[in-house]
DNA sequence: AAGTGGTCTAGACCACCCA
DNA sequence: GGGTGGTCTAGACCACTTC
């Protein structure tokens, strides 16, 4: 069993840094790495990648595939033959999907919900067959209003297949979805399909979200999966147009 | 010096492909994978890792570089245990971003354009910030109003630096912008970054697209990168909602 | 149990940037 | 010319899916 916990020597610079048996190298050297330049200013150039690698006790195969998601996630650029340098967090994020605590968060917003309802419920048609379920088959419904610094910011329908979370309607769902999925499921997403659209609100949306009737106001609708790439979560998000935008980077790919 | 350009057997399925030896191994693999998959129906599973490197003769690791690169165009999905699969061309494009024409045939739609205007002036405080120039450097202007099988879907605003398109204001402008850029200029657009919000139309942009006054549209800001992360355009498009979406697979990034 | 993708290694050489 | 990232290899073992 022997889960070491080995001495954790602090990370002063150069030091050997040891890592955990038990989780994927590539994946606790791009934390590690991440905590290492949230204290780097700016432009600030890394050690080269044969040097830190021989810290982290890796190949500079594994290395180079840690700090490629953080090129990926727009942390990092790299430039051959000069060095590998702390990108601009303000503006080279990749795109890229949070939960909606974490962008509040990540907005310097304090995020906070109301749940409307939580309710066991069949997944019908359309819903079930997004989610990879047959009609019948049980989905958790939730509704919430989001809200950021208390403002509301956006009207939320969730459903989850309710064979992967057991009991979630009882839970605390004032928080963040996402660590509730994380943490008490072992459930992680990593990627989402999702369409953007813009509609007219009615009446009662728009007192919802306390703005005018007939506001204009951004649709997310989300199909998320996890790791193994199964669908998790089906999201319709309507966001207030007044107080919302989505910021992301793009690549175009020439075929 | 000795290229010995093998005898170069046929494509025939299961035989060796002969790679050149002046380009990257990984790169000239992905081409290839992509013409085969190009043959496949969508859902079709490939050939293992293990074959198709052998094949190519490259090493797995080589290989698997080229497929990761397939992944995150969205052509293929890998699957562990099962299998790597063609992925469907409407849905899994991981994000990213078209030219208005490229969209409009990537959906179906023909894509024509009419030209409001096309003229040179200063570019300003707020767009030569965005573009990297001084306020009293030039910009070409152009605005259009874009459509897709002949209905208007789109009000488009470009700036592009002068110095980098001389002469661009007297070429036809009514197609793809970014194939006049890439054929006249060899400016090739790689990375943007976007804002994407809503708005309400006022009379005068309802009327040129042809919807009802206070419609709701998407707006998408978006500043244009070239291969050396210049910039090059910046863009204003605003589209009717009624007819405009904006679809994409996005990654989540566990920090 | 067999087959597939996922992770990882040690070492070599190439392409590029910069003093 | 020295240092950096970019490419590439052969082989091993692990994790997951499928039968």
């Amino acid at each position: 069993m022997m889960t070491p916990a080995p001495p954790a020597s602090g990370d002063e610079a150069g030091d050997r840094v040891v890592l955990d048996a038990d989780s994927v190298k590539h994946q606790q050297v791009r934390r590690h790495l991440l905590d290492m330049i949230a204290t780097m200013p700016v432009g600030e150039q890394l050690p080269p990648e044969r040097v830190l690698a021989a810290r982290f006790g890796v190949s500079r195969v594994t290395f180079r595939q840690a700090v490629s998601s953080l090129v990926e996630s727009g942390h990092v650029v790299r430039r051959q033959g000069a060095g590998t340098f702390v990108a601009d967090p303000r503006i080279s994020k990749r795109a890229e999907f949070l939960g909606f605590s974490e962008e509040m968060a990540a907005r310097g917003l304090i995020p906070s919900s109301r749940v409307i309802s939580a309710t066991t419920r069949a997944a019908g048609n359309s819903v079930g067959a997004e989610l990879g379920l047959s009609p019948a088959e049980k989905v958790v419904h939730i509704e919430r209003v989001r809200m950021g610094n208390g403002i509301p910011i956006c009207l939320e329908e969730v459903d989850l297949p309710a064979r992967r979370v057991p009991g979630i309607e009882d839970l605390d769902l004032t928080g963040s979805l996402y660590a509730v999925l994380s943490d008490t499921y072992g459930i992680v997403l990593s990627e989402a399909e999702q369409v953007i659209r813009t509609i007219v609100l009615d009446e009662q949306q728009a007192q919802a979200l306390g703005v005018p009737p007939f506001s204009a106001a951004l649709v997310i609708e989300r199909l998320g999966f996890d790791a193994q790439r199964r669908p998790i979560e089906r999201a319709v998000s309507v966001y207030r147009g007044d107080r919302y935008d989505i910021r992301q980077t793009v690549k175009r790919f020439v075929h």
